[in-house]
DNA sequence: CAAACTAGTTTGCAATACAAACTGGTTTGT
DNA sequence: ACAAACCAGTTTGTATTGCAAACTAGTTTG
């Protein structure tokens, strides 16, 4: 039975965005990451990854570790429970909504 | 394979947006609807649906016509064939994003 | 020891999302 | 007849976003 298309309104907006979602897509497979390799990953420019990742900060969706790598700045980020539930929840409804999607 | 994660930033931002994916979702399976019938289906307010409405046609995403019905004005909405196509464009990559979306 | 580099953060600004208030007209009630 | 309520949308005001340029604090290089 196909799904009620109001489950569109139902997801998590903070995910259904595009740079914030490939951060989480990133981040999800690995234990941690740190800027630069983000950076790199995601392509984003540094302001806007920042951003994004302190919006996720906020939400509890990922922690942030600030250390050092010799005497350079190392800012090392990882999802939290509540990040990786929030991901399965959002994959898990994408998936539904995008099968459901009219033909 | 696997998809490049990269993918997520390829996606329409017009159609990347729950409200107006929904009122994409709501006209794809019909020929046109009227504003009425997308406001209790899509369960938006008046002004909201109106600025998102005005923001596909502006993208020439969808048509309007503006008629009446007996003496009240009566506006119908229908996709426009580069609409429907943005539409299964959309579908598609968004299909192949959330199957690929890490476990 | 100044210039250039590194790892991010802050700032400024344009675009968005939203709902309340408005518009132009019609119907209802008295 | 005429005001009050209603109808089908649109416009406006405001708060929030998304973005990249500019900035910061410190380090390395020439």
């Amino acid at each position: 039975m196909a799904i009620d298309p109001l489950q569109i309104t139902k997801l998590d907006s903070l995910l259904h965005q595009q740079s914030r979602l490939l951060i989480m897509t990133m981040l999800f497979p690995v234990e941690s990451a740190d800027f630069l390799y983000l950076l790199q990953e995601t392509a984003l420019t540094k302001g806007n990854l920042s951003t994004h990742l302190a919006k996720l900060e906020k939400a509890d969706y990922l922690s942030v570790e600030k250390t050092y790598r010799g005497k350079t700045p190392l800012t090392i980020y990882a999802l939290t429970t509540s990040g990786r539930d929030a991901f399965a929840t959002y994959r898990r409804q994408l998936r539904e909504i995008a099968d459901a999607l009219p033909e």
